[in-house]
DNA sequence: TATTGTTTGTCAAGCATTTGTCTAATTACT
DNA sequence: AGTAATTAGACAAATGCTTGACAAACAATA
């Protein structure tokens, strides 16, 4: 594995970190059974080499798995070897006492609820402050108290959606920078992963898979699209922006996706996403359903009709769409 | 005040904040082991060479990961660096007082772990495998266990980085396609995110900028240097990638940061940037110091060096610049 | 079930080695 | 003048080593 000869050795404290043993075991483990021999400095220490290292790892590995230290130190490295792999497979949660008592019990703590504000504004306005000072903990604390004050809906309706789209704005305007929309958008898209991240799983549930076509760069739409996805009860597969069509189409296929949903902001006029929007349809199996969202999406009305995609405009439309797409899923 | 004369070579002062070393020990090194052979001034002063100064660092990495200084003296670099990256598999120790008071302050001791898989690889390939079956989930998943199971040091350095660049490999090999690259990015920002997020913030704490420059597209190097900061108590704000020179001097005077760190990747060699980062120094206050990271920094080390910027070869490093930077804070 | 003897991890005392830090006096830099 | 670097020597904390002992967990028996 790692050939490395130190001329002098590994040293007591190497040997203890990369086996996990106390230096005390593995000095009892020598004087008792003679487990490794290791060589000596002129005063005295020991020195290991690598293949010393090995045999007490292995040995570990072997006691761990329930066997007792004095029946396998005679043992050759490929009996070890076999013996705790063929342990692993036969019983994997036998723990003996002596190796369970170094398990840490879990910890699980509810976290206290108190009054919170519940205007919406008030909260986009926090947020808004927050990037203007480029205030990172305060956008990250102001989202947090939002999603706890007013729900996830409500927030991401009323309080991320105008957030993202007045920052832009400032931005085209000259009110704000370029940095602010950067910072708001790292923090965001962080918050907006942990809440997805949140829900449980379910591993049965139908696929959609998440992301925005070719040259459309910005990605938050298609994360509070995954997110309000996920918190209607589909597994999420989300990509990112700006995919080219076949990857975007190779994603489907692969996870075996029900519904393709597609977030569409800026820019919003590019010609040649229509004949990419057109050629995606064509790598798409029948049964795979198109949704588009975003801002972007009237621009491209005429091509969405033509390839049969539904068009969603708002978090809200997504939603219904969503359960009743699931509602077909589970008849059929 | 910061005389950087490298045609004399480094003076002690700078060979001690650059490696974290103090003077005492970088002496006493050198005088029981010769460890480094400086070079002197007419009225016998130590001079440095970047030579020196590197192994240095790499000694103190050793030495951090265990190793007796006596032992390890002899070896060349090379061995070195295997050494120590050999060592960073293995598990922390929970004998040594020595390592642990060297250990960053607002690192929550880690809970037993005799049950949780202690070597790296496994990890990565349990992630590396999710980005390959598009499971979001279960990477996810496989990160969460990684964090708890090796630390955030660990698992920085041993997981997500490598993790990334292979996804990357394996994309330009034609191995895996752009979705799983963008997958992996989407679920490890967001999973970096929180980590950095966790940490408790202190409003009273030096500020620390973070971004990528102009062209530089990859978001993850910057991502983990945020996570490091955060955690050695920085306040962090971070910027995401790929943003114009002017934004990143003006987020830097309206946070009135101290530090600003700098994430290179990838293009390895761009034309423009070499401008873009003299322009930068001159758009910062000379207080402001300039920390540049990555695995292509080599190709500007030329620019890098003009403008006083200080190069970090690995997360490692960065932690011990950080560290002599808020010292120094404290102080003045 | 209760009682043995065995296994096995842990600890203590006492001494040697290693290693980071400190002091004091002197010289050099700014 | 005041800060920083130098040397030499000394010190203290941490670690390692050995011998011997102890107690909890285990296995086999009555």
């Amino acid at each position: 594995m790692f050939t490395m000869q130190a001329d002098q050795g590994y040293s007591m404290r190497v040997v203890a970190r990369r086996t996990g043993l106390s230096p005390h075991v593995i000095r009892v483990w020598e004087r008792r059974y003679g487990a490794v021999t290791p060589g000596r400095t002129p005063t005295g220490h020991r020195t290991y080499t690598d293949a010393d290292i090995e045999r007490l790892q292995l040995l570990r590995d072997a006691t761990q798995a329930g066997h007792s230290i004095s029946r396998i130190t005679h043992l050759s490295n490929e009996e070890l070897r076999k013996l705790s792999t063929a342990d692993e497979t036969a019983r994997p949660d036998n723990y003996s006492k002596r190796a369970a008592k170094n398990a840490a019990p879990g910890v699980v703590k509810e976290p206290a609820r108190s009054f919170l504000e519940s205007r919406p504004e008030v909260h986009l306005k926090r947020c808004l402050s927050a990037v203007g000072e480029l205030d990172a903990p305060a956008l990250e604390a102001a989202l947090a108290q939002s999603l706890v004050a007013l729900g996830q809906r409500l927030m991401m309706d009323e309080v991320v959606a105008p957030l993202m789209q007045q920052v832009g704005d400032a931005w085209r305007h000259g009110t704000l920078r370029i940095v602010h929309e950067h910072l708001a958008s790292a923090i965001v898209r962080t918050f907006l992963g942990q809440i997805a991240q949140k829900q449980t799983q379910d591993p049965t549930a139908p696929v959609v898979v998440v992301t925005t076509p070719p040259g459309q760069v910005h990605e938050i739409g298609a994360m509070m699209a995954a997110a309000t996805a996920t918190s209607e009860g589909w597994r999420v597969v989300y990509l990112g922006a700006n995919l080219p069509v076949e990857e975007i189409a190779a994603a489907v296929l692969h996870s075996n996706a029900r519904v393709l949903a597609l977030s569409m902001v800026y820019p919003m006029d590019d010609a040649h996403l229509h004949d990419d929007l057109r050629r995606l349809s064509r790598f798409l199996p029948p049964h795979v359903i198109l949704v588009a969202g975003g801002r972007a999406i009237e621009q491209y009305a005429s091509v969405l009709k033509d390839i049969g995609a539904i068009a969603v405009h708002s978090l809200m439309d997504l939603r219904v769409e969503l359960e009743q797409l699931r509602k077909n899923e589970v008849r059929s």
